[in-house]
RNA sequence: GGUACCGUAGCUCAGUCGGUAGAGCGUCGGACUGAAAAUCCGCAGGUCACUGGUUCAAUUCCAGUCGGUACCA
């Protein structure tokens, strides 16, 4: 353990994390890392509130825009990637912040996530298509034969659990469950988290506010261009698939900004319901940048 | 002013041949180890416009009042 020093700072979507924690970098004289799930892409930037030029000239930020949509990333690469990146980063400062709203992608930075070999997609394509042609039950039941454990604990309803579980099964030739260790891994630098939170009403009205302001800056027109892409994962994203859906001439543009709206706020209720069950979280309003300082400058 | 229809959950609406009600959406809560801005689950919520009448019993039938919509003047 050195005295090398980790700072998370996340939230609900809209609640103000990026012009903060660009002020607490600065103050601080450090650097930035996305912990932004979306931000990754760099065609991906009004529906998902990239940092704008300026705030990128500010501070330096990793991690934002170095993916193309097309390409297949997930939190294990992420883990690595920023691992990597800590080091190298840690030559020269003493402290850096991880800065999103992914908090899968932030546990596992700080608690690692547990081994396993990358899945061909070609089986991902044939288990996904078993799904599509005999329903739901079909994964029940392989899961059930493969690895009896995690099919008494998974969500026997969630596809992706199912069929997560089945590839992993199937890749290994071991029960998923048996290589879930779930053990949080050691990190040769400290980690202090911060969560920012604001009244509901207020965080829902900035999130109506703020897609108001993203079809202002040319949201629809970005959907357009992204429209032939919709199929990828990186594109099933709020903001843009309410669109695509009103380019189908599903519904009228009235109704996909509403959609916009409502899935955000969904959104952001998710996030909370994820950073709430995590203790190790200290929580802020946004307003307080002085105190959050103090909180900071104490764990140096 | 006249006639017709309507007034049930936050919204859109179902329904009860008279026995105090439901669905979708939203809200709220939750789960979640390689799709995570994804995926999945759950709960709550109604003096059935108001007043009176008939009835053992009215959200339901009747009358009036108020509000809305359409058509006629």
């Amino acid at each position: 353990m050195n005295n090398k020093l980790l700072v998370v700072v996340t939230g609900p979507t809209a609640v103000g994390k990026t012009s903060l924690s660009i002020e607490l970098a600065k103050h601080f004289n450090t650097v930035i890392i996305s912990a932004d799930s979306r931000q990754f892409y760099k065609q991906l930037n009004i529906a998902v509130a990239k940092p704008d030029q300026n705030q990128l000239k500010e501070v330096e930020h990793h991690y934002i825009s170095f993916l193309d949509i097309a390409d297949y990333y997930n939190v294990a690469q992420f883990e690595t990637d920023v691992l990597q990146k800590l080091d190298e980063i840690f030559v020269e400062k003493d402290i850096a912040f991880l800065v999103g709203g992914s908090g899968l992608y932030i546990d596992a930075v700080c608690y690692g996530i547990d081994y396993f070999p990358d899945v061909p997609e070609d089986l991902r394509n044939s288990l996904n298509n078993i799904f599509e042609q005999k329903g739901i039950e079909e994964l029940r039941k392989i899961l059930k034969e493969k690895d009896p454990e995690y099919y008494n604990i998974v969500d026997k309803d969630n596809p992706q659990r199912l069929l997560r579980a089945i590839e992993v099964c199937l890749i290994t030739g071991k029960p998923f469950s048996e290589q879930r260790l779930n053990e949080p891994k050691k990190r040769n630098f400290n980690i202090i988290k911060i969560a920012l939170n604001m009244d509901r009403a207020v965080l829902n009205e900035r999130i109506s506010a703020r897609v108001d302001e993203m079809l202002d800056a040319g949201l629809i027109d970005e959907a357009k261009e992204l429209y032939k892409y919709k199929e990828l994962n990186s594109l099933k994203t709020v903001g843009y698939r309410e669109l695509f859906d009103y380019i189908d001439g599903k519904y009228t543009i009235e109704e996909a900004v509403e959609k916009i709206k409502t899935n955000t706020r969904r959104y952001a209720k998710r996030q909370v319901t994820w950073l709430k069950k995590d203790e190790s979280y200290k929580w802020f309003s946004p307003e307080q940048k002085d105190e959050i300082i103090d909180y900071i400058t104490l764990s140096l």
